[in-house]
DNA sequence: GATGAATGAGTGTTCATTCAT
DNA sequence: CATGAATGAACACTCATTCAT
């Protein structure tokens, strides 16, 4: 008897046992039955759930991006003021959200981006995901910024923003979140104050 | 004796091999065969030079490290003006060199990002060559910023232009350098007037 | 589920597979794939099975310890007469088994001996069934003999033994097993003599 | 100008290095470079005086029997009694001569065993040298026993002299030469008691 | 006489995938 | 739904051998 909506279930169990073995062992030795092992499952089922392996790769790779548009969606939902401000704060701190810059999202992440430059269904995600940040931001500075300006700093926050948390993922434990949301909030003063 | 001198002209070759490897298939599908086949040489060789694979990866990881710290040296020295500004521009326009933004380079840097998560002696490489960035950008802040402000100056561009980087080699052919540099001079600007 | 109890069967084939491969090229040249061809399944079966080649090969020895050990408790349990001198001459003749003497096992052993010199699983059953053959002769004679020289007459008796079966697995086809068993007949009847 | 009269000093060292290398990672291991390096000298010149490496096996072969019959030689020139009681302890001592019972030889012997199972040349060597020991041994005790008895005698000495090695041999650092001596004269004692 | 660069076949091992149960 | 047995290609690496110098 077939147990009824063991997917979903399945496939979080899959997907958290794939960032558990990128982070132990990085993604070029994270073998199909270290992750069955990891996720307390038989080999074979990953076929039966992702097609193959670059199916669960794919589906890894979504669920970190959907967190990462939860963390901010939930920032800005919950903000009391409505100002361009505060929204580019939330959109900022949301990409230092707890479930972006913990070790198997971050050796993931830079996993991923590696591995896309080969791989076109993951280098479609990629762009979406480095366009959604840009849009996002843009969309804030646009109401406080002429057309162009506004686009330049979305660029420019777009770049600090990876390239707080580039850096921070490659110091490992030294990773001093607030330092960055500092540097970034700097900039975003700046940003903003040159109209 | 045998042909002397051989080894650095198939060091070099086998370095260039690889970079173009990793340019064509990515890190993970570049075999010791297909790097060979590349250099024109068998597959043995690399032992013979290199050890073993990280051997070689680790050599073509220095290759551009020092090449990415040739650009910026050469910059300087060429600076007519000696002042901390012209040297942060160089330091900028260095890390945008062309050997650094060109595809097999960045797809390699990339690679590598991933790979020193789970790779002790490439990690240590990556975080010398992360703080000489950073420690390069410090020392000129310094000569106009207080302590702090020059640390984290020195932060803010250092992040500013690994992002910038970061979304430029995702980008792929998209890769505006001269918006980058144009970013990073606005930022500079600002930072630098921020006494 | 698919084929159950596959284990124990894949495993006798694959010790057969390696005597005989053994028996063919000798230990050096039994290569993985050769084995595998003899048992008529692929290479990658061992690794299932055995984990690695060392693992197999350490089965294979266990095999003929096992195969040794049942043909001198079979001959033993089978004693009309009770008798010291029953024992022993059972405990000789179980060294002369079929199981022992045939070229594969012959092969194999001497393989084994020099092997066990440098990997110290194999060298630990090398002791253990060395030791075996002395303390059984040594039960033995202690029931007519005084500590001392049955001791003596247990390392004495041991060496016999193994030298005829080595001089013997030499000669190949030339193995006179009966003259093998008469000298070491004699060599007991003059040591049971001597209290 | 070439060096005149190097080839018995590099026939030396390279035996000799062979010795070393199997005595440190056995035969299987042992390959040409590494004996090279024990060598000191390079690669290429195994060839130049051994042809190939079964040339180097087959020549440290000879030089360990070579020594195992100088041992014995020497001793039985040395006799002051020309007695055939004499001349077999000779023999037997001279199996367990010090350039038969290191660790470096102890090792190669059981390694050539089993090599010479599949090699026609190295096992004519073995056979010549086995055969030597049983036709000095029957010579001597035909001088004071029948021919049967003094072929059986000498099977069994044989056996008892490569067994005792044997057991010697696998046992490592704990070869207690003294106790074998001793039972092989207990034995000889009783052979040559029973005329 | 001696070197060590270079080869390329061969090794053990790993692994994604398939499939009968 | 789920298993794990089985495959076979691919991998990094080793090595005896050759040969120009």
């Amino acid at each position: 008897m077939p147990k009824l909506g063991m997917q979903p279930i399945r496939r979080k169990q899959l997907i958290h046992a794939t960032l558990e073995a990128v982070d132990q062992v990085g993604m070029g030795d994270a073998s199909i039955s270290m992750i069955a092992r990891l996720a307390g499952v038989s080999n074979g089922i990953i076929a039966h759930y992702f097609q193959d392996k670059n199916g669960l790769l794919e589906a890894t790779m979504r669920h970190l991006m959907k967190a990462l548009n939860q963390a901010v969606r939930t920032r800005r939902e919950q903000l009391a003021d409505d100002s361009p401000r505060a929204h580019l704060k939330a959109i900022i701190e949301g990409n230092f959200d707890d479930s972006q810059v913990n070790g198997p999202a971050m050796k993931t992440w830079l996993a991923f981006w590696a591995f896309s430059m080969h791989q076109p269904s993951l280098h479609r995600l990629q762009r979406i995901n480095d366009h959604r940040l840009y849009s996002n931001l843009c969309c804030e500075f646009r109401r406080v910024l002429p057309l162009e300006k506004a686009r330049s700093a979305a660029r420019g926050m777009a770049a600090l923003i990876d390239g707080l948390w580039l850096r921070g993922a490659l110091a490992g434990d030294d990773f001093d979140i607030e330092q960055a949301l500092q540097l970034a909030d700097d900039y975003l003063d700046q940003l903003l104050a040159n109209r």
